[in-house]
DNA sequence: CTTGACCTATGGGTTACCCATAGGTTTTAC
DNA sequence: GTAAAACCTATGGGTAACCCATAGGTCAAG
């Protein structure tokens, strides 16, 4: 099959279907004449495969390796083990970040419940803003 | 004052700081003779708004119109609630997302507890991750 | 007067795709 | 039989907020 029926059975853009062929997630035959990419039954459920991992938070690139592994004829699994466990702990944090973020947020929009706008001169850009405090260092990448 | 020193009294690496120049959120003069940027006082006041500003989580972009606004006398504000207001669904959304893989990742985790690795056939890659669903539609990006 | 510390601009890398372009191919309809 | 619609290709640029490397100019101090 080609690049669009595989996209479309295994609910995906052919764009993304392209995108893990490029990064040798797939590895479909080329039709001698054209050039086209041609899949098999089994590329579709390497790309379902695909789609499990991605949904456990695995990235691209870890799913590659996992894939090189497997078709090594290695079981993956250890590997696929230690990835989980140490990304579990990392989406922890980052959840407790936003967490905190989402705390900050709201807690300068009910304080400004009671702060008019005011027009900017040359000190004060927005008080709104400015009223807050600035040193306890966080990292955002919401 | 050069890069350097603004970057740190902002406590921000010196990259940041020629980050936000090019983005035109800081406009520091130029050395007539050697073309180095020259940064007053009211721009270190500046990066430390921008910082604040980064912790309640807008935007680089975000952060340009808020100024720009300012600088053109316009009172920002009414634009810092609304983008502040329209932002938090998102992150709240975001949480429950991330909520959600923290806990495929450790059901995940926790079932496999009972289920041994295996060597990949040709129609398994890794039985523990295949063990899972992959209709219900999720988005993410860890 | 030569280090070493600092500055500049440029371009590439990060993530997982999406989109636009230009041009070749296949299918379908008239 | 051919022309338009639909699909394919590869390439390169965009996203967010920086970080890093490079090549080359500048400056303070020893």
């Amino acid at each position: 099959m080609k690049v669009n029926e595989l996209a479309k059975r295994g609910g995906v853009t052919a764009e993304t279907v392209r995108h893990y062929a490029r990064e040798q997630l797939l590895a479909p035959q080329r039709h001698p004449d054209n050039g086209y990419q041609l899949f098999s039954d089994t590329d579709l459920e390497r790309l379902r495969f695909i789609q499990r991992a991605r949904k456990l938070g695995f990235s691209v690139a870890e799913i590659r390796d996992i894939l090189t592994h497997a078709d090594q004829g290695d079981s993956p699994c250890p590997l696929v083990r230690d990835l989980l466990t140490s990304r579990l702990p990392q989406i922890r944090a980052r959840i407790a970040e936003l967490e905190a973020l989402a705390e900050r947020m709201e807690h300068a929009l009910a304080s400004w419940q009671h702060m008019p706008d005011g027009t900017p001169d040359g000190h004060s850009v927005c008080r709104l803003i400015e009223s807050f405090p600035d040193s306890p260092s966080t990292k955002e990448t919401p």
